[in-house]
DNA sequence: CTGATTCCGTTTGGTAGCAAACAAAACCGG
DNA sequence: CCGGTTTTGTTTGCTACCAAACGGAATCAG
């Protein structure tokens, strides 16, 4: 494991254990999260200056328009499960996507507390032709990793989700 | 791949293939930065929620309070740089945990532009009983993975980290 | 029906996050 | 010295993100 030779983990790794006394530390499980987070920053921000930052959109936004793209109009709930984000912030990405012209908002006839949220043509038109471009970028990220990697990477990070998803 | 199985995720990939006519699709590298950016959410959002809510701390004061600990009063820029913040942002964070007590500024003698920045003794007391609350809850969501799987993925996490911070 | 409850999206109030502009301090060439 | 440049942290303006409170609409028990 190159991250165990760094002689700077190391050093860290030694100075936790300094400041824990006899105290155990999980030093696998804490590289592991660290470097999830790590990568999901770095992968963000790239996509963001990137990709993104040229069509007007955070990672929230094109996460949204992708998700309606993929399965057409849908009730802000099930959108913002979708997006893995609360209704707070969902209502909010879509007032800054509407604000662009990216989306609109249907109030629905059978029940007037809802509402849905569908793409425009310009939103429509964005998404078909930033996808393409976003997925070249996501190639590029991951270009280090054999495809065999790549899908050991989604499955054991799959394993997490699920883990983490429980409460 | 169980990921592969998802008819949930079968059916997406079809739709988007459908979406995107002849044009191709790297569903692989899709589904690895996707969970990546997922098991993210999902781990900072646990972490908040459980351990870190009862200190009164987010994702970004944690760490902040964890780089202090490891490597003692630090400038302002080194410290964002290694929590991975803006230098804008952690001026924030900073003030935050100023707030809170558990941090203090100084500044520095030789060059009143710098400012160094130091746990309090509270700020120490906290870290010193928050870290193996964290460190535990860190062993929890990767529980399923045996020590070699945790390996592997901070392994794979760190081409990745590489890749993507190549600007 | 009707009163209580549940459901749904928004608002509120707070923190976090960034880029760009900024002000003050230090540095440097002449 | 001194004027211009660089360095350093903060401010500004914006978006994102959450939990909790809210208010209108639907539903349900009786």
């Amino acid at each position: 494991m190159e991250d165990r030779a760094s002689p700077r983990l190391l050093d860290a790794e030694r100075r936790i254990q300094a400041r824990l006394g006899d105290r155990q530390l999980d030093f696998d499980s804490m590289l592991a999260v660290s470097n999830i987070y790590r990568a999901a920053t770095a992968v963000r921000r790239r996509a963001e200056r990137g990709v993104l930052s040229q069509f007007g959109l955070s990672w929230g936004g094109f996460t949204t328009l992708w998700v309606l793209w993929v399965w057409g109009e849908m009730r802000t709930a099930d959108l913002a499960e979708e997006c893995d984000l609360s209704k707070a912030t969902l209502t909010g990405v879509v007032k800054t996507l509407e604000k662009r012209g990216f989306v609109e908002r249907r109030q629905v006839e059978t029940d007037r507390r809802r509402v849905t949220v569908a793409l425009t043509d310009a939103g429509l038109d964005t998404i078909e032709r930033l996808f393409p471009r976003f997925n070249r970028y996501e190639g590029e990220v991951v270009r280090e990793l054999s495809t065999a990697e790549k899908q050991e990477l989604a499955g054991l990070l799959r394993r997490v989700i699920v883990e983490a998803g429980r409460q």
